[in-house]
DNA sequence: TCAATAATGATAACCATTACTGATTATAAT
DNA sequence: ATTATAATCAGTAATGGTTATCATTATTGA
């Protein structure tokens, strides 16, 4: 049995998570870190980002494609990928549950969860191809 | 303007992922071509399976983890992962194009895609595990 | 048939991530 | 408070999947 023992780094980590929500690299999390501790190992950074989402405290995100992403919300919610610049954001609509009982009807298994990222264009994008007409 | 050229090994590989439905690797793919061209070259691969699915012939699978697997059924549809196994298997349900005018109501943006990865025990583990009871 | 060039095989480089190391630090028992 | 312990650390090497480079080979249109 391994008991968890506190660490400052580790605090940073989640609290970089807690405060921000553009869904950062672990690599985007070390730079932050690092402001507070200038010599945080980007080794410790994975470390306790795997911890956390290990634990339940944070999500990891795949976007499709580039690194992996991280995400301090556990809560289900689904995310938008912009095609264009590859930001990622929170769609606010409720996760649909019923989608795992129909998918479950076409397979002999058990669903209980699924993950849906949405792909487009983001505002910010549509409106800087607007001005360049 | 690149004129694309026919070539033996990308037949192969295409053939390879029309034939077999088990979503593979490059690597999986690799060993499959290997059969018929013994020195193919793994870097011949994975440019082809980046061509054929730039190309719209085939699509990426990220399903989460792992290496990225290929699909060469480009139709619309989803798939499940099974934790137990990483077994991906096609759901042969209707795609929900409804979600993305959902999606697209809560965010500034052109949404015109989706993406949904099931997750669950498939059919052959839950049976697996009934077993060891 | 032949020249132009896309594609190949082999290999090196790349990048994100993980594993290893000995030193450090937080916790619990004395 | 002191000490024993084990978790965590920083630093760095290693790994694994993927991409880039390059000299050679194969395809194609004239």
């Amino acid at each position: 049995m391994k008991t968890l023992k506190h660490s400052r780094q580790r605090d940073a980590i989640l609290n970089c998570l807690m405060a921000r929500h553009d869904h950062p690299t672990a690599d985007a999390v070390y730079a932050s870190v690092r402001e507070e501790f200038p010599n945080v190992s980007l080794g410790t950074v994975y470390r306790n980002l795997n911890l956390l989402a290990d634990l339940g405290e944070i999500r990891r995100l795949n976007c499709g494609s580039g690194p992996e992403r991280f995400d301090g919300d556990t809560r289900p919610h689904y995310h938008f990928i912009c095609r264009e610049c590859g930001q990622v954001t929170d769609l606010p609509m409720n996760v649909l549950e019923q989608m795992n009982t129909k998918a479950q009807e076409c397979c002999g298994g058990k669903i209980d969860s699924h993950i849906t990222y949405f792909y487009g264009i983001c505002g910010d994008c549509l409106d800087k191809a607007e001005k360049h007409l």
